[in-house]
DNA sequence: TGGGACAATTAGGCGCCACTAAACGAGGGT
DNA sequence: ACCCTCGTTTAGTGGCGCCTAATTGTCCCA
């Protein structure tokens, strides 16, 4: 089986994991708001048990193994299919449904997985615009930069926002910037922050720190398809 | 905080208590599925911290204090509209239903309890016809017998039927022994077992055993308002 | 009143998953 | 090459919720 505490384990290793397929030990403990030695504790187990569902060589972080991402993705596909239904369904709006589903993910069958999915028509995208795993592990695969660094002067496409703060959520809204919704960096502000962006054919543009917009990804359109909203 | 072994044994205190209000150490072993030593400890736990949530004294059973039952019926009132919630909105068969309820009840939070209730316009029954508490804890009262107290030649309402067997659900449900349904005992077979039963206005009768009788409970009708289907 | 039968409790332990405190190690700067 | 720092690991603990085995209570019946 497999226990909430490592499901978001597993859940945190796929997603802290940078080019190299490693987390480290100290970027889980945040993430997990645990501490670090209950991090390296934990690492052990997974890489102990069979089949392993991580990697883990002392100091030096772990990777997940194939079972251990079908796992997370696995997980991701329940905690994203549940932002859908949230937002479609119950009319949560978008920075409400990431708490909620945090604490569902663990407690669906895979059952209410297919019908949750089949009535929402089989969604590629949550609500935030981060892609759904299909049943089957495979992720649609995106070439996305993150908006901070797009080049002044050029357009691109909303493609997701990071949603782990609510209150990043509220603001990027009430500004137009969610999914597939279009935009241009105008101009930059001294030192290159903050930048100058005008969304969609608006005439203002609204100022965003080099730190948000390192969590509003863009691809350069023309649109691509099952965006969430 | 609630943990969901807490909230278990609440919801079984709750409904295992009979006229005086106590459940055995052995009966919620029975129905929780661990060993009567565990109830023990944990009927302790429960009477020790304050607000204390059950009255324990050794080898007599427990009761639930008023704190413990406004508990009690929040995690029953959850369990309750998620199945409705699952059966209404989601086409869920009212023998899956309660399986799924079970995990999910510990899992979901007010604003979701509120807006599942509101979207199914505040039901008063689930599917298998038991009274869903109201948010201040309070439940409509209901004048029911077990189907195997009905004497013979008397009529009356299904009420609610047990929901802890998904194969005598379907059972009852292949009969048409659902919430609402008018039925008449015509027979009794030798020793009272198994009893003739006629529903609605169908030529055939069925033949319960006493034991399934005791399972379904009926009023007098005509009718009550908010029964599940 | 004294067993017997069965319910319930105590005693001791285990796995999970966190914690703190202290030791360790790897890498950069001097 | 050495040291210092910071990240990481080890060691030891604690709460939770369960277990088994052994003991104790309770109650009914002869």
């Amino acid at each position: 089986m497999l226990t909430p505490a490592i499901e978001d384990y597993l859940k945190a290793i796929y997603d802290l994991a940078g080019e190299d397929g490693r987390a480290s030990t100290s970027g889980l403990a945040r993430r997990l708001d645990v501490a670090p030695a209950s991090v390296t504790g934990m690492l052990r187990k997974l890489a102990e048990r069979r089949p392993a569902w991580v990697v883990y060589q002392k100091s030096r972080g772990a990777t997940l193994t194939p079972e251990g991402r079908l796992r997370a993705l696995e997980i991701l596909r329940h905690h994203r299919l549940i932002e859908c239904f949230l937002h479609d369904a119950l009319g949560y709006s978008w920075d409400e449904v990431h708490a909620e589903a945090d604490r569902l993910e663990h407690a669906i069958s895979e059952t209410l997985e297919d019908r949750m999915a089949s009535r929402l028509g089989d969604p590629l995208a949550d609500p935030h615009g981060h892609p759904i795993p299909r049943k089957d592990g495979t992720l649609p695969p995106r070439r996305e930069i993150p908006l901070a660094d797009l080049p002044v002067g050029s357009s691109a496409v909303v493609s997701r926002v990071s949603d782990g703060d609510p209150a990043l959520l509220r603001y990027l809204k009430g500004r137009g910037i969610v999914p597939n919704a279009s935009l241009a960096v105008v101009d930059l502000g001294p030192l290159g922050d903050p930048l100058m962006v005008r969304v969609g054919d608006a005439s203002e543009t609204c100022a965003l720190s080099r730190k948000v917009a390192g969590e509003v990804h863009v691809h350069d359109g023309p649109r691509e398809r099952g965006q969430g909203t």
